[in-house]
DNA sequence: TAATTGTATATATAGAGGTTATACAATTCA
DNA sequence: TGAATTGTATAACCTCTATATATACAATTA
């Protein structure tokens, strides 16, 4: 596992942990049934507490990436896209409403809305 | 001005008394010109300390609808309408650039986005 | 049974946000 | 001109939240 964390960078530890942990899973470089590295190995070989690296894991299992089995380890968890598609459809729809609210009150169209999306989406 | 505020609300002081403000310059009961209530005889009124009325009042010349003066008191700016809409349309761009990011990552589609967001535009 | 793994509870620490107090400066107006 | 009124500036206080940690406990492994 090649997780890197920097103090410089806003991001909270447990957070980068996490968020590279979980775009290795997304990425397929790890797999179903992969055993993690230990809480306590990963938090040495980071030099921070273990239970940092516990809230990470915890993280990951609370968005259904992993799970963990006392005195056993952590693994990762059969994938469920369809659910995890449902969730960032979820976070998507809350965007898409404020801007929406905020066009409204602002008195922009729904066809200045459609464009600005396609104009965003293609910066990138 | 008939300005209320709860403390049950999770809402800051200062913010429900510029957002009640805005909306009644953008609704035109306050029109450029307009006196609004000193400082302090607004915080008497409403029982707390003038120096959160002026929070509210600084938030309100921040986003260019009054002006205050020294000595004079504050007053209703003549309204850039097309500014107003300015600053929304980067604050919308802002959300949109998310979703349109979070889409790409969960392998959502610009259609799919485009019809999520009549989706909810029809729903209000 | 010793070592390893995850869990639970409590604590420290820092930082941000919101509200307030107090002293200062400019304008008004009697 | 001088008292009253208005906005300004700086600092302090309080609360809440988030982050990270320490330590004791429980389950599994080998």
């Amino acid at each position: 596992m090649n997780i890197n964390i920097s103090n410089a960078n806003g991001e909270p530890i447990y957070l980068q942990i996490a968020n590279q942990i979980k775009t290795l899973i997304l990425e397929g470089k790890l797999k179903e049934g992969d055993a993690l590295p230990s809480m306590r190995i990963l938090a040495t070989e980071l030099r921070i507490s273990f239970m940092t690296t516990k809230r990470a894991y915890e993280e990951l299992e609370r968005d259904g990436f992993i799970e963990s089995y006392t005195g056993r380890g952590s693994f990762v968890k059969a994938q469920n896209l369809e659910i995890y598609r449902e969730e960032q459809l979820k976070r998507i729809e809350s965007l898409l409403v404020e801007a929406s609210d905020t066009a409204q009150k602002a008195g922009i169209t729904m066809q200045e809305l459609h464009e600005l999306l396609d104009l965003v989406n293609g910066g990138e």
